[in-house]
DNA sequence: AATGAATGAGGATTCATTCAT
DNA sequence: GATGAATGAATCCTCATTCAT
């Protein structure tokens, strides 16, 4: 009797694994067989469900895009209309997004996404969510929206490198580096 | 007598190479064999002068760095005291730093230092180079010099990371962008 | 289902392989893609068996080790009391322990013996056991049975070193120069 | 100017780093690099006296035996008529024999000689000149001259042997050893 | 659905040996 | 006489991937 639905358990599982698997080697030098056995199954059966290592890596970047924009989502369904840079801000350091196992497994996706187009393509729409997200937010607050965007694109992505590098900064020191250049960049 | 005095050739020849491969391909993921074939010998012979492949990657970060560090001393010294920290940002993306190539490089050799601790070291210095640099410039021009300093370097990298996943900033697009971020961070 | 139970036929496989190559080559160097053509399989898999060369090699002087223990057993079982060392000489040479192959092999792990620590551990527990039996085997015939256990296990060495270096000593020749020493020493 | 007479100097300088070297490693894998810095050379002049590795070791290995033999002799001159086995056996445990390095050089050209005829020949060299001075020495003391020098042969083998697999055992005991029985097999 | 079995392709590293100077 | 330079050929080991069951 064969069991029904494992599909999506299983893919689930291998996601997951893969994520946490980079998290802890700190590189993309992670073998399928690694992700496997942790996901508590065969090589064989990892490849069966996703066809290759490639697409095992990309599906895992696809869940960390959609788990941040879970997050921001969240967030901004909490602020305050002129608060809503702000939480897109909160929400990139929050702790699903910036924990020392995100924070590797993103900054390995970058070394990815200089070889394969998949990836990418992710990226790029990544970025693409994440300045229109912050210009839609800035409107109400900043004088040139676009520009702050991408200023604060920038500057994100630089804190998440230097937290993947190991530097003593916590979420809430990142936090508030951000925020207080918000502040600075609306006022000025 | 035998041939002498290849060995500074040849690891001059090697590094170069192997920033140049990693720049191609976008990726860690370079052989010793696709390296000594680009700079035109044996991988034995690479390794006879490197001593293994860790060793020939540092030696190329450690080029990267200090191609940076006399980019950096070139600005400075044609510099007026208040334009100090608007040099160090031209250097930054002055083209032997900012070309995709080395863009690339640097890129990879972030990933390196994730899990080699010489690697990471070099990283570590160069911040601290960095942003002493910077503080030290902003000084007469800035209110609070050293969090400053921590924006900058962080937006630094920011900007390194996308022009690395092939945003078309050119490096003109990413100086105007820095540069302005330092003007009205000053004025705030 | 798949395919089931390789492992300890492989395993055995590659143990016999190495001690025919070994005993072949008459040398350690001996490549595990050597030994694993000879088993029959690509030597990936042997890799995947047993993890690395060495272990392989252990594995192989393990066996050895056990079929000498095996064949001591059973002259023993069919000795009268009086002629337990006796017994044990003749096990050492018997053809399982003492055919080309088998000296040569045992040689050659004398040798790595003296470099991996596991291989010194065996050989020791070997003579432990030797010296042990012979030891409680002339209890009843010799005055000084421990001592007389130590110039039989050098003894016997001895005579392998020889035979491995193509003297044309036959085993019953050895067999012979054993039982008369014993003999010998037991009178005196 | 050339230096003239070089030749044997450089030879001799090969030959001893070879069993110095081989000696501390323990094992047959030594390098001609290795050798030929202990010996204060380039690898290339090695090889420009030697011709090759091989032929580098069966001089280390022609080395050794002329020491074991120079020593057999001083042994002998000093020895009263009925006491020549006896100084033999000295002479084979005579530091210069029964060093450390040089028993691990010794046992690692045993395995040189299962595979190189010109090493085998050596050694065959070496047993003939051993049983025939022990044959000749034990003529004045016991019965079967022949066949106890071919048991003390094997018996000296079989305490190098020991002696090179890190035994307790001390020279003195050796020779303690090989000297009892010989008593006790003279007196039988 | 699931996996143990199996491998080919490749990669870092080592080393004896050759050669130009 | 002497050596730094240079390499080809090996060797161990890894890993994504395929397949039979």
């Amino acid at each position: 009797m064969p069991k029904l639905g494992m599909e999506p358990i299983r893919r689930e599982a291998l996601v997951r694994a893969t994520i946490d698997e980079i998290g802890d080697a700190g590189s993309l030098h992670v073998t399928v067989s690694q992700i496997a056995r942790r996901a508590g199954m065969s090589s064989a059966l990892a490849h069966h469900y996703f066809g290759g290592k490639d697409q095992i890596f990309l599906a895992a970047m696809r869940r960390i895009l959609s788990d941040f924009g879970a997050e921001v989502r969240v967030e901004l369904a909490n602020a305050a209309p002129d608060r809503r840079a702000e939480a897109i801000i909160r929400a990139c350091f929050a702790p699903s997004c910036f924990s020392p196992r995100a924070i590797s497994a993103w900054m390995t996706f970058y070394v990815m996404a200089q070889t394969n187009a998949e990836a990418l393509r992710l990226w790029q729409l990544y970025q693409w969510r994440l300045r229109s997200n912050l210009t839609h937010a800035l409107r109400p607050v900043a004088s040139d929206p676009k520009a702050l965007a991408a200023t604060l694109a920038a500057l994100i992505d630089g804190l998440y490198l230097r937290s993947a590098l190991n530097d003593p900064d916590t979420p809430e020191t990142a936090t508030r580096h951000a925020l207080s250049v918000l502040r600075l960049l609306c006022a000025a």
